[in-house]
DNA sequence: CATACTGGTTTCCTAAAGGAAAGCAGATCA
DNA sequence: TGATCTGCTTTCCTTTAGGAAACCAGTATG
């Protein structure tokens, strides 16, 4: 904490880590992104499912679930069933983010209870 | 993979981490948020330094570095020296975002080989 | 035949994110 | 006395995110 001045930062090994997240958050910037694969996390499930389920609208829906595949983190299955019905499911790759997820999830969670605890203060 | 399908999904334990995530997102979002506690955890460094290391307006630095003083994951150190002079530095809070950032790091990192490899094939 | 469900799409809109550039006060340096 | 550095702020602008609501085709079901 105290005095803990600096090297330079540019050139550094701070440049690969700031290109990793780059990266990253290119696959899953905005609101949703992350929500719709914890709740296909616990399941296959239909669009009007996940449009429930989040209160996410529809549009964005598909937008996301577009991108998401485009990333190959969903699949679209469709079943021949009659009427057709459509399922959306994560892919193996998707299971690569569970660090990422869980990470985030318990650090919101507490964050809640930190920030619950200093209001009610 | 097959025939993974569900339970309702509504009133379960998904709505805890929906929650959860969102939580954390609504702290974390945006694109320089990340970049920027990055960028920290190499030291304490100055407005410009920031600015130039991170590509980052400074219009938007200096929103962001509200946003997250405000969420207590940084402080502003002003030193009585001639002139004065100004550091960003992360609170000990910062410290409990370590998995979050690493695992995010790791993951871009490999997702960039994978595309890689993928668009060079 | 009407109603309702699915899996979306379309249109319209607002708000927020974000970049570019200029400016500005205070201090220092030549 | 200019020029230059710092730590920003301000203005102007474009793009994107995102919500609300309506709509649509296809397939039921009553």
């Amino acid at each position: 904490m105290t005095e803990n001045h600096h090297q330079p930062l540019e050139g550094k090994e701070c440049h690969k880590h700031l290109l990793s997240v780059r990266d990253a958050l290119d696959v899953l910037n905005g609101k949703w992104k992350i929500p719709i694969i914890i709740a296909l996390s616990f399941g296959n499930y239909r669009f009007k499912e996940l449009h429930r389920a989040i209160g996410i609208t529809p549009k964005m829906l598909s937008k996301e679930l577009k991108d998401l595949e485009m990333h190959e983190l969903v699949v679209r299955n469709v079943y021949s069933t009659n009427p057709v019905s459509i399922e959306y499911s994560l892919t193996p790759y998707a299971a690569t983010l569970r660090q990422v997820i869980e990470s985030l999830d318990k650090w919101g969670e507490q964050h809640r209870a930190r920030v619950m605890k200093k209001t009610t203060a």
